[in-house]
DNA sequence: TTCCAGAGTATTGTATACAATTAAATTGCC
DNA sequence: GGCAATTTAATTGTATACAATACTCTGGAA
């Protein structure tokens, strides 16, 4: 009998998406380094530069993070003076996360340093296009499958 | 003025690839579950279940992961009885990762077990494939820019 | 032989992630 | 109005990641 194999493909692909995050994790950190921001925390900076003030559940929305990840996060960035975290008076359970001036005032900066090192990576928008409505339907295959933890019921039920 | 915007589809791109990657994570963990591996425990016992015994850094080459990382993992799987660290004797500075006995008995059982959950992906073979293509051209740009740590300089050049 | 540069691994420190639990506040329902 | 269920953050515990450092070992040069 020939050796039992997994789905090669698959893993390849599991394992290329993981290792590219990792990489533009790595690109976004070097570049920028000046402003000490990781990618994480530019993402919560960028949804807030649109949208704040927010609650943390309603970044954790956008970002796809739980108050896990997001209060130490956000702590992290208070103290680095780019947001503030202000109890809510009108519900006191939530807290709400506001730009100081600093962050005001570093903005466009902030979107200069990235537009000029996204230059750097030399994708045509087609090729972004086309990625992303891919990712989009893995994310969403995954989100099926594996967001409702059906995983294990469904599996079950072949055997 | 209109406000500077930074280049969006790029921000999205390396989003949806951040957030691929955690839900591809978390598919993983559920579906390894029974076996108590995280994902990035998978992808190491697929490498070794191919070629170990493997030194530290062979293994780093192959998964992109340093010592940091890997140290802490295999001291892991060992505890969990999928591994044995193993001092090389004809080079004291190395360690060889060995397989257990069990780690070979279980590896049909696992190599199963994901068979059966990335059925449930449903994705076609061209689309992994086209995928994969330009996730890899995604990474050796970033390879590229970013590995010599050319980022700063090449932005600077630009200024 | 001795010394030293480099290789290989481990450790330390910082920052995510996320499941599970806790704690406080609010809402809904009687 | 009073209390149970829910909502929202924070906390705890475990597991990655990775830069920077430390430490040991090896092989070659003086």
């Amino acid at each position: 009998m020939p050796k039992v194999t997994p789905i090669l493909l698959d893993e390849q692909l599991c394992f290329s998406i993981y290792a590219a995050s990792k990489k533009f994790n790595h690109f976004y950190q070097s570049a920028l380094a000046p402003f000490g921001l990781t990618y994480p925390q530019y993402i919560a900076m960028l949804v807030l530069w649109e949208d704040a003030p927010l609650t943390v559940h309603q970044l954790g929305e956008r970002l796809e993070l739980d108050s896990g990840t997001l209060t130490p996060l956000l702590k992290r960035l208070e103290k680095q003076g780019w947001v503030e975290r202000v109890r809510s008076r009108t519900d006191e359970r939530q807290v709400l996360i506001h730009l100081t001036e600093m962050a005001e005032e570093k903005r466009d900066e902030v979107y200069a340093r990235i537009g000029q090192c996204q230059t750097l990576l030399g994708m045509s928008n087609d090729e972004i296009d086309s990625m992303m409505s891919e990712l989009v339907t893995v994310k969403s295959q995954l989100d099926t499958v594996s967001q409702e933890r059906k995983i294990a019921k469904q599996v079950d039920k072949q055997a």
